[in-house]
DNA sequence: CCTAACACTAGCAAGCTAACCGTTGACATA
DNA sequence: TATGTCAACGGTTAGCTTGCTAGTGTTAGG
């Protein structure tokens, strides 16, 4: 039984992906970009690149390139920092936060289709699983 | 508290994965690559290349990528279906099977790890929100 | 002056869609 | 019965995105 629990994370995952991916499509936005704008907004701007892709759980090169295109849509800025001349410091545009009311609306609808039917416990359960697993990740270099 | 739900099944699915690339690097074999093998063990050998893509619900180009890593290192093959010459019958081959062995001991290792302080109810409530998921997915479209 | 830190580049893996080739099967018609 | 057409299907290719590691250049700081 908990053989299944890797093969099943890894299909909802890829299932949501495809999902958000295709009600997004219209904007030009993916999911992945639109994560980063969410996670952006949520650490407060001013963040630098290193801080956000930390808070993302991804590596440095794979925000690099989601950065590109944000910034080459005029969604986000990347701005120099004063003190540290090596690193740069993320802002959204008034564009990329107009941008964001729409496309938060529509993942929540998703979000609200996808978990429909399952109690707030077992969502708490499963996250409570979430972090575990985070945390015995961490434990092992 | 349910709109964490998506980021951080991500986050799991993106960690898992890494860590056991690491663990199976030196075999040459990645995450997804090993999968596959197992997917195909299970549903039984003479798998169509859509049987098996839809028993791990991705897509056929992708599927046709993996297989090809697959056969070129030794451990599948693709025969020909006398039925339906548009049609391949997989297979694992000997070497295959031998490593499976190796491959799984790994795998069950690290998911031992990484579900460790974990009751079987909170991994079965977990199964349970995926299940659900799943099928409300594929209720729309 | 040397090491560490930040962003970036290059290149691989694996997910996807769109478009294609050959085969199959059904169905209309001679 | 035989044949012509045509849609659907299995597998593939091409090309995009996003994850990763390894390696580079510049800057900071002991």
């Amino acid at each position: 039984m908990r053989d299944q629990f890797p093969f099943a994370v890894a299909r909802v995952t890829r299932r949501w992906r495809k999902m958000l991916d295709e009600r997004l499509k219209d904007l030009g936005v993916t999911q992945a970009r639109w994560s980063t704008m969410v996670y952006l907004q949520e650490g407060g701007e001013g963040l630098t690149q290193r801080e956000l892709a930390s808070l993302m759980a991804i590596e440095n090169p794979t925000l690099v390139r989601l950065l590109d295109s944000l910034e080459q849509q005029g969604l986000i800025e990347r701005r120099l920092c004063p003190n540290d001349r090596r690193a740069r410091r993320l802002h959204l545009t008034d564009a990329g936060k107009d941008f964001m009311e729409e496309l938060s609306a529509r993942a929540d609808v998703l979000r609200d289709e996808m978990l429909a039917g399952l109690s707030d416990a077992q969502i708490a359960n499963a996250l409570d699983v979430f972090n575990t697993i985070m945390e015995n990740a961490e434990q092992q270099k």
